[in-house]
DNA sequence: GACGTGGAATGAATGGTTTCAACCCGATCG
DNA sequence: CGATCGGGTTGAAACCATTCATTCCACGTC
């Protein structure tokens, strides 16, 4: 292994001191220009690479946030890391993108790799409900942003859409279209986003005089194709089908549209489909799916933001914040009305 | 912002020198269990964490290993990835994945800030075709491994697959279903992958006495759903349309799909569709589309493998290797001769 | 009782950068 | 002419974990 050059090399061969060099790089304006371009074009010449290490190890912070997700094969969360990094780059700071594949335990794996990195911050989707990881990270003081999630008793900022409101926009929708019995394909019973999306589909439900009984739940173990396939097969077996189905997100549908269309029912003549998170496969399908958007790459974009202004040189101004966005629903063919 | 405990705070505590409590982290047995056992528990009570620049900054070298996507949208990378990953993490290493968006100014961003970082090597897909990316890293000699690849001047590791014979398993199973005039939907005509894909499928042409005339190639400008629908709509333009497409990969697939779905020509009845790569969302779509599978997983492993070989303790002796993984072909109902 | 042995613990040196008080020197002011 | 100013530069401290030559100690052996 070829030694690396470092601040010294370029300042005994530029005939100044370290510390000159460092101001060249990081304080230009502090230099005289003949010095500075005498230091610059030394820099080029060796090749020289600054050594985050041994800057961070005098800042105390890294130059990098981690993003920590549920499932990173799912499009929504790219979109998420998507947002989050173009922030972050505008920054001059890196992300490290991990899965913790709704594991608790990986997830505390890669915290306490983060808290070794000095990450600058987390962003993160909890998998663990019992909020240990949390506690992990307030332990070591890493400030983190929640994402996907409400903060609920807030001791740090999240950025999430409001559920109930997307729930509800399909509610409307598929009312609207005729539908007086609906089938809610609804994910792992502990995470609020499928409580919330179904607590929002019976209040659209109530709205138009529809009780809880036009409601029909089939459970679904993950939020995956997979999933959906199963689930539908399972709605096929009903004696009585229900003329339209809410999913908790586009995997189930994509799922469920699948084995639907090979039993031969028509969508959405027979049968309408309303998604949730508006991933480009939804609209890429067969039959485009209708679902409800969730501003994907804002959120991550945002809760980088925020992350950067909680550590930024403006940090005592930063008041913890919980930012909910708006759902929107886009409408396509898979529950169009039928003329 | 509070101090960071140190490891001159554990030893302080714990009544001994720093020199131990490192021993203690790193080589537990060169110290006495009582005092093993003392500082253990110093360092859990005052909620040590060890700070990895600092061991980073002596080391020389860090414990991340940086992986470079061309697409973190194509679910392709998503399972490179998770292969990197999931043997980086055996050996106790962190990736950072990092999107180039095929751009080779932001990949060459992302190199500059893996040199700074000191990353222990890089795992990419080169979006440079000039080779200049790879000069930077051979530059400040940070180990690299080309992935979806070949090294072809070697002076790196590679894993890649044999997208020529990949090319020849869709072509042999197009023709022997009786198809004899097949459109080819490529990518950009600079990708090497796109370029050996089409040799294979012209090879199994020629197998079967077919010229390359039989072959009618539709160029996408991009890798993606919509390059897919876009090159769709021309391919039913025209006036002798093949019976059979094969496309450069699933999105363009996907999106092919779609539109032929939508001008109600039956799939394979009326076309059948071959993609690449075998996405899940390829096997997901409403009629599950043949596909020549990419081990992506195990591409990423082997990559992420590779890299740890030759930047672990038997660097001296690591031969750069090129590994070459065979594709296969993954028959469904998108492609299945017609009775 | 002198010496050797080996396990356990020590502490100083090391690594590369940033920061900041101190310094130098030519120019300006009183 | 001396004092002051300020732009430009310097040099050393600080950051924190690791490493390794050295010291310490207890025990056994001759």
């Amino acid at each position: 292994m070829v030694r690396m050059v470092g601040i010294k090399d370029v300042a005994r061969q530029a005939g100044v001191s370290v510390g000159t060099v460092s101001n060249v790089i990081n304080r230009p304006d502090l230099v005289s220009e003949e010095t500075r371009d005498r230091v610059q074009s030394v820099i080029k010449q060796l090749g020289y690479v600054r050594s985050e290490s041994a800057r961070q190890l005098r800042a105390g912070q890294s130059r990098i946030m981690a993003l920590l997700v549920l499932d990173m094969g799912n499009p929504f969360f790219v979109d998420v890391a998507r947002g989050a990094e173009s922030a972050a780059r505008e920054a001059g700071l890196g992300v490290m993108v991990c899965n913790s594949g709704q594991s608790p335990s990986e997830e505390a794996t890669y915290i306490s790799l983060f808290t070794e990195q000095r990450v600058r911050g987390v962003l993160l989707t909890p998998a663990d409900s019992t909020g240990a990881s949390l506690d992990l990270l307030r332990q070591q003081n890493v400030p983190f942003v929640l994402v996907d999630r409400g903060a609920g008793d807030a001791d740090g900022c999240s950025v999430s859409v409001d559920d109930t409101i997307g729930g509800a926009l399909a509610g409307r929708h598929l009312v609207a279209a005729g539908h007086r019995t609906i089938a809610y394909i609804s994910g792992p019973s502990h995470l609020q986003q499928v409580k919330d999306r179904r607590a929002g589909m019976l209040q659209a439900l109530a709205e138009a005089g529809l009780g809880p009984e036009a409601l029909l739940e089939i459970p679904a173990q993950r939020l995956d194709v997979a999933a959906g396939r199963d689930a539908a097969s399972r709605l096929l077996g009903l004696a009585q089908r229900p003329t339209a189905v809410f999913c908790a997100n586009d995997l189930l549908a994509l799922g469920v549209l699948q084995v639907v269309y090979a039993a031969g029912i028509a969508v959405p003549r027979d049968l309408a489909i309303v998604g949730y998170d508006d991933i480009e496969f939804a609209a890429a399908a067969v039959v485009p799916l209708t679902s409800v958007r969730q501003p994907a790459a804002e959120m991550g974009r945002m809760a980088a933001e925020l992350l950067l202004e909680e550590t930024g040189p403006r940090a005592a101004q930063h008041a913890h914040q919980r930012a909910v966005l708006l759902p929107e629903l886009v409408v396509r063919g898979s529950s169009l009305p039928v003329r």
